[in-house]
DNA sequence: GCTCATTTGTCCGTATGTATG
DNA sequence: CCATACATACGGACAAATGAG
């Protein structure tokens, strides 16, 4: 009856990704959760290695990853202290947008415009927009970042009709709302939100500083206006060992 | 403006993650993508290798992670058919449950006990249910099936003092929802919902059926009782290759 | 039956990355 | 730092199976 709960620290070998790398996911997961809060500072790298139950180089590997990220710092003669501890809840809800869903937890918030383009809607876009095929829409590629630190890559596909320069609205207010505002949608809300999770691959890894082979969390949402009707569909990456995706009942009262 | 787009496939190297893994993983998801459903086999080799621009040497060895998955299945001199493509919808909303997120879209489901246990709440569950550190909790180890293919696995606590027996109880019904019920809670609603991403570890990669350094999307839950009364805190480990989560309105009507 | 192109299967060797002690 | 063992990735060559002509 309580078999099979072993507690013990395991890493995977021959699975196509290395010891080092796991166990870097793995700290950084910790650091982030807050297991080292009361010294601040990592355990012993022979400690690790043993709970782990690898070598101790592998576990140097591992931190060697984790102080290229600026996470911890190695101090001889002392230990490895923790630097840095980000994790940030994003919540997910009818009324979801990227500021407020950030701005309770951090000072610094900012959208940045990578590219923008007119193209057909791709087949998926164009369904979940409700469009005819190969209807013409802007497409925006972000980047947006907490207290300078990304922590999301976005496509955004809007109807090119209705939205024509969104592109250059959104390089200047840097906020999706706001650029509805000036294009005429006072309100909108999340009609969807699909999540799943992927290795990180690309421009992704360069435009979140991630380490490559990282997990990106991908959320594929559709937002409508107040008469239901879509007017934007993306797809955000967030680095996921920085974000947490938190799901909420409705703070009442946002039933437009 | 719009440079950067590299739609090329690319793959990382020197991740710690080995290249034969990153293109399995791209592989299975563009097949449950469907992007190869009008053939119904994998192009070639050669033709693969090239995309991804790595040998083919690399690409059979992600083929062959594929193929003991079984996901697709070689045949000498015509090509690589794919033989199953599963990808589950699972609804998180107000009212989420297990049998009923992936009931219209499966035949065969089953929950499957693995252990139970009484013992002190850790200090992050006692926090979500309310209780003092250390009150006992019942914990419960599960494995959720969908069509004999699994796709979930589950940590449960539920407090020990309202909720004893539940392991018999679950054992017997295998459902929550149906062990809720006998134990005097006819219904229940989900309060929060955290969702982040790791690499699969451990027993999870065992019962999950998963070639390890997968990806697992963790959903951790908090459930009350009508009155506002958690009763139940969950961390579900979802096989990210095979499920989608999904946040969506409520229904409407679903308030029991 | 045969040839041919296509595609997977198997073998060789070699260089580099990973992990141990 | 060193040495050792194994995994990963590459390059090339050829065999085996299939289908088209």
């Amino acid at each position: 009856m309580t078999a099979g709960f072993a507690g013990a620290e395991m890493v995977e070998r021959q699975s196509g990704v290395a010891l080092w790398r796991q166990i870097a996911d793995r700290m950084r997961l910790a650091i982030n959760n807050g297991d080292f809060d009361e010294t601040g500072m990592m355990p012993p790298e022979v400690v690790l290695a043993a709970r782990f139950g690898v070598n101790r180089h592998t576990v140097r590997s591992a931190m060697a990853a984790l102080a290229e990220e600026g996470i911890v710092r190695p101090i001889q003669g002392i230990g490895t202290r923790i630097e840095r501890r980000d994790r940030l809840r994003f919540p997910i809800s009818r009324r979801t947008r990227f500021s407020q869903g950030l701005g309770n937890q951090t000072r610094n918030l900012e959208g940045r415009l990578l590219a923008a383009a007119t193209e057909a809607a791709p087949a998926t876009v164009a369904e979940a927009l409700g469009l005819a095929p190969g209807t013409p829409c802007m497409r925006l590629e972000t980047v947006n970042s907490a207290d300078r630190r990304p922590v999301s890559c976005g496509t955004h596909y809007f109807p090119a009709d209705r939205f024509t320069g969104i592109d250059a609205i959104y390089d200047r207010t840097r906020s999706i709302t706001a650029s509805f505002r000036e294009l005429g949608v006072p309100d909108y809300v999340r009609r969807s939100t699909e999540i799943s999770a992927i290795h990180a691959e690309g421009d992704d890894i360069r435009h979140l500083k991630l380490s490559p082979g990282a997990i990106i969390l991908v959320a594929t949402a559709v937002n409508t206006d107040l008469d239901g009707v879509p007017i934007q569909f993306s797809r955000t990456r967030f680095a996921a060992d920085r974000v947490k995706l938190t799901v909420e009942p409705e703070p009442d009262g946002s039933r437009g």
